[in-house]
RNA sequence: GGGGAAUUAGCUCAUUUGGUAGAGCGCUUGCAUGGCAUGCAAGAGGUGACCGGUUCGAUUCCGGUAUUCUCCA
């Protein structure tokens, strides 16, 4: 029996044998494409070349590609492991033609590689072939279907309509029919009883498709028409997961060798036998054996979880695991960090980047764990005052806001809460649910609206020529426009032939500046980069957009942000001569105010860490290195020893920057200074925690660090004029606290000194009114507090006791009533109601307090004799 | 980007219409005790995250800021 790794080096075997060249998998984050968090098809990497934004260097591909689905058309979430064969990570196979061979040779090889490398029965494939659509406007994909009767007989082409075989990338975009390859894994007795062709694309288990070959020939425009394109490709994907469990004759994906290893390790920690079924055990077995596959390679390919986009996806998927191995498989410890490394191992040849960082991505992994497990915890003590309530309220079901609150408020799934209402006879109110969520996500889409126009062309014309690198100013014309509405505030997106802006990228912020025209000046807020088209963002439209323009950049931002970014790679040089190894970039920003860089590293940086590392950094600076900038093939880049990141990808001609090539040699497409003395000077300003094995250093360079130095000294000056000038700033502020702390206990010793003097004053003024010792008196304290002080300490020496004190302060009246509870039974007197009934109103106030002490405050000092008399009237 | 929540002693957390801020663990001291988280007693430890408002009075109500958690996009 074939292995998976034997499967997918057949294929990529195959392909390079018909001339093509094979390329490593794009990372599986996305960045530079807003309408994409994660690579979810095969094509994502290659979509420039079918929008025609950038040539290809090769026409012919192939490869294999990590792609992420959790959500939208293609999968969701919550069916991974239910079913055998979904799946959020996978691998998509593929081959592609820009602009080189089309539907004849596609459909000859694939057949070519399916029966007679893989050897696949041909009496158990079927292929699928558009049908047109009248709507369209679309024709019957005739040559398909001929090319397709070349290989296969004919009632084994079926025809499909625009949702199975017409395939687009989005809304808008590169388009086509397509033709699907089905293969019907059924036992020969099923397969004489049912004609497979009726099972094709009807959900049937052993029915499935394995390969989609996509033939694009159109663009879809916002209007919804179709346009043609001037070259056509193909784009073609036949999942690795699919396509081992049929060769190696599985009934189920996770049957193969590709998943039976995780779920071994599985058995070994959980003690827990995988034993094939739909028992919730079994699924559970199935989603940690998928989850960990996503969660490890996309934290591999630098995305770390956290609560926003892409790393907020991931966590969900991390917390979909731990509820079905805390729920189903008992395990209430981590779990999921140990199978990592089974994975590593795994994969090592294949995608070593997650080997490379096999102990990174298992502490992340465990973090998050024990995060989540917290979560849950917390969630417990919530959910059993929610079911007190419930209780009380003598209902059999749990509000199905008190459940939305428990999700929505405290991450408490809304799974659990049912499994424990269910326990507790409970049903929870899942309309009433659903309606609070349908509710969040409305609020959202409606903050994140986003309308965007076809693009307006200017003038016909290819990829933009960037010349940032070299000029801060350049004659250009606009090549095309759009109109993009957010949050009612309308702006515009600009393209030009040639550009000095440079695009948000790798870390380092986007240019603003001016497009100057003729007659008019527009500014430019912000560039960003979509794929490799560099947009310039405008808040107005100019007038006049076909004449020549002139791009210029705010060029003194530009210096300060070039002097952080050189200052970066200084400083990752240093952290890796200081730390170690093993420190590599987990991320990096770059502007005109600051720099900020994550790094791989398990333990906080020590002082005498950073104090090196700067000392290291400002040496360089001193050295005045001229920064050298060439652009080489990767492999003689790697050859000179040049950091490249894992989850960046890179294409076969590379851009390096040097700073002595024996200290800093990386692959970057930022902007950089002429020499390292240019920086001035270089100041780590903050270390801190973003991960687990992650750490964040905040640096500044430049004029930038010339201000902040001469803030620090200004706020030393300060302190120090405002200590007279003290010769020792620190000695004088401690003793300055000091004597405080001793003044303060000095005043509070002799208050209270005061206030038992005044106690023992007015225990000598008690009086005896029917039978309750009754204390009334205007006394000169500093405070309200004191007040309820000594009337507090006068109950604790009296017994059936009625206690009056009062008190101006500042002009102002307080009052404090104190009854012992002796009395306030016999006489039915409450202090609090005293307090609220006969002496508030009295001094235009308020009060209020317990039975047995209550306090009041109010506007008019001159009735408080009439207050200690209407109190004594009262006993 | 848009919601929700939390922030109280060194730690974990209580405190209901706004009226004397508490517990457990830990710490200090004393006494007792041949036993692994020992017992008893006393004590220290608080700008109730920060800033402002309402009120006679705010830990509590309202607004803002910061940090953390959480959901959605």
């Amino acid at each position: 029996m074939l292995t998976a790794n034997e499967i997918r080096q057949q294929f990529l075997d195959f392909f390079r044998s018909k001339g093509h060249h094979i390329v490593p998998s794009a990372p599986i984050v996305v960045k530079n494409d807003p309408t994409l968090l994660f690579t979810n098809a095969g094509m994502n990497q290659f979509k420039d070349y079918f929008l025609g934004n950038r040539e290809p260097e090769y026409t012919r591909v192939a490869d294999t590609q990590k792609c992420l689905r959790v959500s939208g058309k293609h999968n969701d979430l919550e069916e991974v492991g239910v079913d055998t064969y979904h799946h959020t990570m996978f691998e998509m196979l593929g081959n592609w033609s820009f602009g080189d061979y089309f539907k004849e040779e596609a459909i000859a090889w694939s057949w070519e590689l399916l029966t007679s490398v893989y050897g696949i029965a041909k009496d158990r494939l079927y292929v699928t072939v558009f049908q047109g659509d009248a709507a369209e406007n679309l024709p019957k994909d005739e040559e398909a279907y001929n090319f397709w009767k070349q290989h296969i007989a004919e009632d084994r082409i079926l025809m499909g309509n625009k949702k199975d075989n017409f395939w687009e990338m989005g809304d808008t975009g590169p388009c086509g029919p397509c033709s699907e390859i089905h293969v019907d894994c059924r036992p020969d007795e099923e397969r004489k009883q049912t004609d497979g062709a009726t099972l094709v694309n009807a959900d049937h288990p052993q029915v499935i498709e394995i390969w989609n070959n996509v033939f694009m020939q159109f663009n879809r425009l916002k209007d919804r028409s179709l346009q043609p394109l001037p070259a056509m490709h193909v784009d073609t994907g036949m999942g690795l997961e699919r396509l081992v469990r049929v060769l190696q004759g599985k009934t189920s994906n996770y049957d193969t060798d590709l998943f039976s290893g995780t779920i071994a390790a599985i058995e070994k920690l959980t003690h827990k036998e995988y034993t094939y079924t739909d028992s919730k055990k079994d699924v559970a077995f199935r989603v940690l054996a998928d989850h960990i596959r996503a969660i490890s390679f996309t934290i591999a390919d630098g995305q770390l979880p956290s609560n926003t986009g892409a790393g907020y996806v991931i966590r969900r998927i991390l917390r979909r695991a731990v509820r079905y191995y805390y729920s189903y498989l008992d395990h209430k410890s981590p779990l999921l960090h140990h199978l990592v490394h089974v994975l590593a191992r795994q994969f090592e040849h294949v995608f070593s980047e997650l080997q490379q960082q096999v102990e990174l991505v298992s502490r992340v992994v465990k973090e998050e764990e024990e995060a989540f497990l917290r979560t849950l915890d917390k969630g417990l003590k919530k959910i059993d005052e929610i079911i007190t309530d419930t209780f009380k309220e003598q209902s059999k079901t749990i509000n199905g806001r008190a459940a939305f609150e428990l999700y929505d408020t405290y991450g408490f799934p809304i799974d659990l809460t049912r499994l424990i209402g269910l326990e507790n006879g409970l049903q929870v109110d899942e309309a009433a649910f659903e309606h609070e969520m349908l509710q969040q996500k409305n609020r959202s889409r409606a903050a994140t609206a986003l309308d965007t126009d076809d693009w307006v062309v200017v003038k016909e014309g290819g990829a933009t020529n960037f010349v940032g690198y070299e000029h801060t100013e350049a004659e250009a014309s606009v090549l095309k426009y759009r109109r993009v509405k957010a949050k009612g505030k309308e702006s515009y997106q600009i393209v030009l032939d040639t550009t000095p802006f440079y695009a948000e990228s790798g870390g380092q912020v986007g240019d603003t500046g001016e497009l100057i025209f003729p007659n008019e000046s527009v500014q430019i807020v912000d560039t960003k980069k979509e794929n490799d088209l560099i947009i310039h963002f405008a808040e107005v439209l100019p007038e006049n957009i076909s004449a020549p323009v002139l791009a210029k950049v705010d060029g003194e931002k530009r210096v300060s942000t070039a002097v952080h970014h050189s200052a970066t790679h200084l400083l990752h040089a240093a952290l890796r001569e200081v730390l170690g190894k093993h420190v590599a970039q987990k991320g990096s920003l770059v502007n005109e105010e600051h720099l900020r860089f994550d790094f791989s590293h398990f333990s906080k940086v020590t002082d005498e860490e950073i104090a090196r590392v700067e000392a290291i950094v400002n040496e360089k600076i001193r050295e005045n290195i001229p920064v050298v900038i060439k652009s080489m093939l990767k492999d003689e880049a790697v050859a000179l020893g040049a950091m490249a990141l894992f989850g960046e990808k890179y294409g076969n001609v590379v851009r390096v920057v040097m700073m002595d090539p024996n200290y800093s040699i990386e692959l970057c497409g930022g902007t950089h200074v002429g020499a390292t003395g240019q920086l001035g000077f270089f100041k780590i300003t903050s270390e801190s925690a973003v991960a687990a094995g992650v750490r964040r250093i905040e640096a500044v360079s430049g004029i930038a660090a010339e201000h902040f130095i001469n803030e620090k000294l200004q706020l030393i000056s300060t302190i120090q004029t405002q200590l007279k000038n003290a010769k020792d700033p620190l000695k004088a502020i401690e003793k300055l606290q000091d004597e405080k702390a001793a003044l303060e206990k000095h005043v509070e010793s002799m208050e209270a000194r005061q206030l038992v003097g005044i106690r023992n004053e007015l225990l000598t003024k008690d009086e005896i009114i029917n039978q309750v010792t009754f204390v009334g008196s205007i006394i000169n304290v500093s405070s309200a507090d004191a007040l309820k002080k000594v009337c507090t300490d006068l109950k604790s020496h009296l017994n059936d006791h009625v206690i009056v004190l009062c008190a101006n302060i500042d002009g102002k009246p307080f009052v404090a009533v104190g009854v012992a509870d002796t009395v306030a039974a016999a006489k039915g007197l409450d202090a609090g109601k005293i307090i609220k009934e006969h002496i508030a109103p009295l001094i235009k106030g308020g009060g209020g307090g317990q039975k047995a002490i209550a306090t009041a405050g109010g506007q008019d000092a001159s009735k408080l004799q009439e207050v200690i008399d209407k109190v004594k009237s009262l006993l």
